[in-house]
DNA sequence: TAGATTGTTAATCGATTAACAATC
DNA sequence: TAGATTGTTAATCGATTAACAATC
């Protein structure tokens, strides 16, 4: 409803990293994390922005807000690059997630391995049908809502993943607030409104359908120029 | 092949719609939908705005590129505007859709209701593992890899949702491609190369962990300013 | 008409990219 | 030193935003 946050520039804002920047360092993060493992101890940023999917330009940019980690002439070493990058996402940390909707997609995301091998800890699955609680997941047990609060203290939870339809997400993203969750993943169809210093980000997996269906539409048009 | 097109000039004709405006589309559609079923008629930018989660002046400005839809003095009409949105994007088609590696995320997405609604058809189940094949998942069957090329001919299918795991990712999408789908949406944590006109969207899970776990990060530091 | 609200302009902001001096 | 490659600059491109003339 009302954004009673204060304009951006009053809020807390990264020094110096780009969002653009931040939004690529899990790339690069994997794609070293794959080269290691080839057994390669030396990397080009050619090389790396290929094995990333960027330019070499904007990798070297990238890395550029963090410092100087490379050696001109020579390139970035593979594990120093990776342990630093690890560290300025945070994931030298330990990160206590919940899960709140067991549909599919939250058992989907409760079992997808790209969580744990990054340091996020899926500690509960939570779900607002009282006929779904006790259900076992793996060696998690369903939980109801009305210990959502006792769940998230014990746990010391950040980061709350909103996997329920999307008439329930704006009550379940309000009960995360109060619990003291300050982090919210949104895959439910709905827009949340949130107290300030609340950080959500949204997947939506419809919308990435329709993107492509628009691209699709224009391939199909005759007399178009593509670029 | 019959074009089932509607005359061109009910054709979208806007030469360049940004890509930022082209990812907005979607929920400017969800938000005239809801504030559709309410009964509202007519809505100003501002209230669109408002239930869309932007801000009014990037509205006013997305809905620019495709014409002049509004009425000064009064807003838009809530079912002409959904039309045209609607249209723009491609959602008056129907498309069809393969969803390759039937995991739990593919049966997720198999089973996800925001798809069917919005036009896309899944109308393939295709997993590598032939000791999957044959599994009934709602529907549809599980089918195999080696029938990939008939499955995407006969049902006219453009585009292919990876589920697989990321070291999968690149031979599903070169099979995909060679059997003449051109868009691609991959939830592999996997760069894919793939021809010039093919295109491909990325869904990364623990991707958009990690930025919130950055952020999270952030605001644990002591001493930040945070006026 | 008077009030409301669009559609557009222009300024600003942020991201991308090529190029190359610095330097290993 | 000679070759290679980073880190940085500066130009360009694209997106956002406030403001307001147009106009219903």
């Amino acid at each position: 409803m009302n954004d009673l946050r204060p304009p951006a520039e009053d809020r807390p804002v990264a020094p110096g990293i780009p969002e653009a920047t931040v939004a690529r360092l899990p790339l690069y993060l994997r794609a070293l994390t794959a080269l290691g493992e080839t057994g390669l101890r030396t990397v080009s940023s050619e090389q790396l922005a290929t094995a990333a999917g960027v330019n070499s330009a904007k990798l070297r940019k990238d890395l550029s807000y963090l410092g100087s980690y490379g050696t001109r002439g020579v390139g970035y070493d593979v594990e120093y690059l990776r342990y630093q990058i690890a560290r300025e996402i945070g994931l030298n940390e330990d990160w206590a997630v919940v899960i709140i909707g067991i549909g599919n997609l939250g058992q989907a995301l409760s079992n997808y391995g790209g969580f744990r091998s990054r340091g996020f800890r899926i500690v509960s699955l939570v779900d607002g049908d009282p006929a779904r609680v006790g259900e076992q997941h793996g060696d998690l047990v369903i939980e109801s809502m009305s210990d959502l609060d006792r769940i998230v203290k014990e746990n010391d939870i950040s980061i709350g993943v909103i996997a329920t339809p999307g008439d329930a997400a704006q009550g379940v993203a309000d009960r995360l607030v109060s619990a003291g969750v300050t982090s919210i993943l949104n895959f439910a169809p709905a827009v949340l409104t949130v107290p300030s210093g609340i950080d959500v980000r949204k997947v939506d997996l419809s919308i990435e359908l329709q993107i492509l269906a628009y691209h699709e539409q224009r391939k199909r048009l005759p007399g178009e120029v593509r670029s």
